[in-house]
DNA sequence: ATGACGATTTACT
DNA sequence: GTAAATCGTCATA
């Protein structure tokens, strides 16, 4: 009899517009099976909405569609995972509609399940006092690193994929939620300073304090 | 073909 | 607080 699981997150809960999304996002698990059958999870706690079309920070600003973003003019539920920084992947979700290309940015999960996986995936390049599980995944790319999201997983269907999901759970209650500015987007003009990343209050696990 | 840049992380002062 | 790491991606030519 296998373990009883939580379910799985269809297409109708991803299909809103990215705020509701990324919002709906907190509290809930992600997990992550890799190749060899490993179970990777942790409650998100610090997500971010792209907009798409007007959104100066988005890769989709103006309607740009090109190779690398392809993704975000899927289903919602699809996932985006681009490379930066000549070293990073981050995972987005993609939200609302086809050919709409908003997404939402997980930023920050607290780990819950193979932590010492997780820390394996994360070691090498780092110091061993920077292995703590506070230190695993708080940050798009560090999150990444330890789940071992690459491009593989571009374009992958979150809704049936066995190796990358969202598991639904309790909702976080609005009052726990806050809101504030996106993380490096300091050339995105107007769009800098909205307020469009989202973290569970007092969250340890967050990447950047929120101000 | 080339140049500039980045939805970041890390170590160091 | 500052700066280095490091290269795919994109716009320009």
């Amino acid at each position: 009899m296998a373990a009883r699981r939580a379910s799985k997150a269809g297409r109708r809960f991803f299909r809103k517009p990215p705020v509701d999304l990324a919002a709906a996002l907190l509290g809930r698990t992600l997990v992550r099976v890799t190749d060899d059958g490993r179970r990777l999870a942790g409650r998100i706690v610090e997500t971010e909405a792209y907009l798409g079309e007007p959104d100066l920070a988005a890769h989709s600003v103006h309607g740009r569609r090109t190779e690398r973003n392809a993704s975000m003019y899927l289903d919602a539920g699809h996932a985006y995972v681009y490379f930066t920084y000549g070293m990073h992947f981050c995972l987005n979700i993609v939200a609302d509609r086809p050919d709409v290309p908003t997404a939402c940015l997980i930023r920050a999960i607290e780990p819950t399940e193979g932590l010492e996986i997780m820390g394996r995936h994360r070691a090498g390049k780092i110091s061993p006092d920077r292995l703590r599980p506070i230190d695993l995944c708080s940050g798009p790319a560090k999150l990444c690193q330890a789940l071992a999201i690459d491009r593989a997983l571009d374009g992958e269907d979150m809704t049936r994929s066995d190796r990358l999901f969202i598991e639904r759970a309790r909702p976080i209650a609005p009052e726990r939620i806050a809101r504030c500015a996106r993380i490096g987007v300091a050339y995105a003009g107007a769009w800098t300073d909205k307020p469009l990343r989202f973290v569970i209050r007092d969250n340890p696990h967050v990447s950047v304090k929120v101000r």
